[in-house]
DNA sequence: AATCCGGGGGA
DNA sequence: TCCCCAGGATT
């Protein structure tokens, strides 16, 4: 859970996460949908689906037992060398090293790095120092206790070397460049997606929704149908009939009833990661009344509007969810 | 050895 | 908007 994700962020879903899945045994029984739903809201799912995946590992291949051995522990899906590093040091108080964001920043001043940190040749040598400096005498104290420095000492922005134990011995300190250190990193170019929401309801004010197979991506969350199509700059609001186009053309071309777009609902901007996903809803009605089984494409379901909080959803969809609801009164 | 990964929180 | 976060997998 703490990978690439705040310790506060994380522990309010760490502690449900554990009435939820209080063993492996029972992380390895659970259904895959309901880890999911354990970590909606955390981001990068694909950690749950490991997880769940490691802990099943763990069940049929260790009998139930967590390994203790680095190249096991390696093996495990969503295990990296900075998890199994931790594992071994803290669970199982094994001389490893780790290196994380904290780890990083606080070696790269004290060894005064200024070139960019996520080369392979830099973290090579940083990892080259963490596991010399790592003692075999509780490398738990040291390991955590170096991430916490860096977490409350070595600050990225405002590092405190006025109750640094360490200035003596940190090139950067010496060379008054500690703020400089660790050198910005080269961002990626946020890349632009227009998405059109179709919220398709039934005389019954059912709605339609589908869930994610085909994809790896966010796989089971459920979602109003939907289109994405790639840009080179943000949509502007006068495209909206240009939209309302290219949406009839996509529910054309997967439906077989006659469906018309009513308006927008409502419109709003996405970030994920780098992407700029520009959002607009579009309430979408049946037009025969008289079809009484309107047939729809397959993995789509019509859902009744008081359960959809039965449902996994992600966070934009929650956002037009919300809209829904304030539409709605 | 780069590059990508479809998250989220805080400033 | 920018920056960071107890990184990992893929190519």
């Amino acid at each position: 859970m703490l990978q690439q994700t705040q310790m506060a962020t994380v522990l309010p879903y760490y502690r449900n996460f554990l009435r939820c899945f209080p063993s492996i045994e029972a992380l390895a029984k659970a259904p895959l949908h309901r880890v999911l739903a354990a970590w909606a809201g955390l981001g990068y799912y694909t950690r749950a689906k490991n997880m769940h995946l490691a802990a099943r590992i763990v069940m049929k291949k260790f009998g139930g037992r967590f390994p203790d051995d680095w190249e096991s522990v390696l093996a495990l899906p969503g295990i990296g060398r900075y998890t199994a590093g931790a594992v071994l040091s803290i669970a199982f108080g094994q001389r490893y090293a780790v290196v994380d964001g904290n780890v990083e920043r606080v070696l790269a001043r004290l060894l005064k790095i200024r070139a960019n940190l996520k080369t392979s040749k830099i973290q090579k040598r940083l990892w080259t120092v963490a596991e010399l400096l790592v003692p075999a005498e509780a490398p738990s104290k040291f390991n955590q206790g170096l991430m916490e420095f860096g977490a409350l000492v070595c600050l990225p922005k405002n590092p405190q070397c006025g109750r640094c134990p360490l200035t003596a011995w940190c090139g950067a300190r010496r060379h008054g460049i500690e703020t400089e250190i660790p050198s910005p990193r080269q961002r990626q170019r946020t890349r632009d997606i227009q998405r059109l929401v179709a919220v398709i309801r039934d005389r019954n004010d059912r709605i339609l929704l589908s869930q994610r197979r085909e994809t790896t991506l966010m796989r089971n969350f459920w979602e109003f149908p939907s289109w994405e199509f790639k840009r080179g700059k943000p949509p502007t609001s006068i495209e909206t009939r240009q939209s309302t186009c290219r949406l009839e053309g996509a529910l054309e071309q997967i439906f077989t009833i006659p469906l018309k777009v009513r308006g927008a609902i409502c419109t709003f901007r996405h970030h994920i990661t780098f992407h700029r996903i520009h959002v607009q809803v579009f309430e979408v009605q049946l037009q025969n009344e008289a079809s009484l089984r309107p047939s729809i494409p397959p993995g789509m379901r019509w859902i009744p509007k008081n359960s959809l909080n039965k449902f996994l959803f992600d966070s934009a969809s929650l956002k037009i969810l919300e809209s829904l609801h304030d539409s709605a009164g």
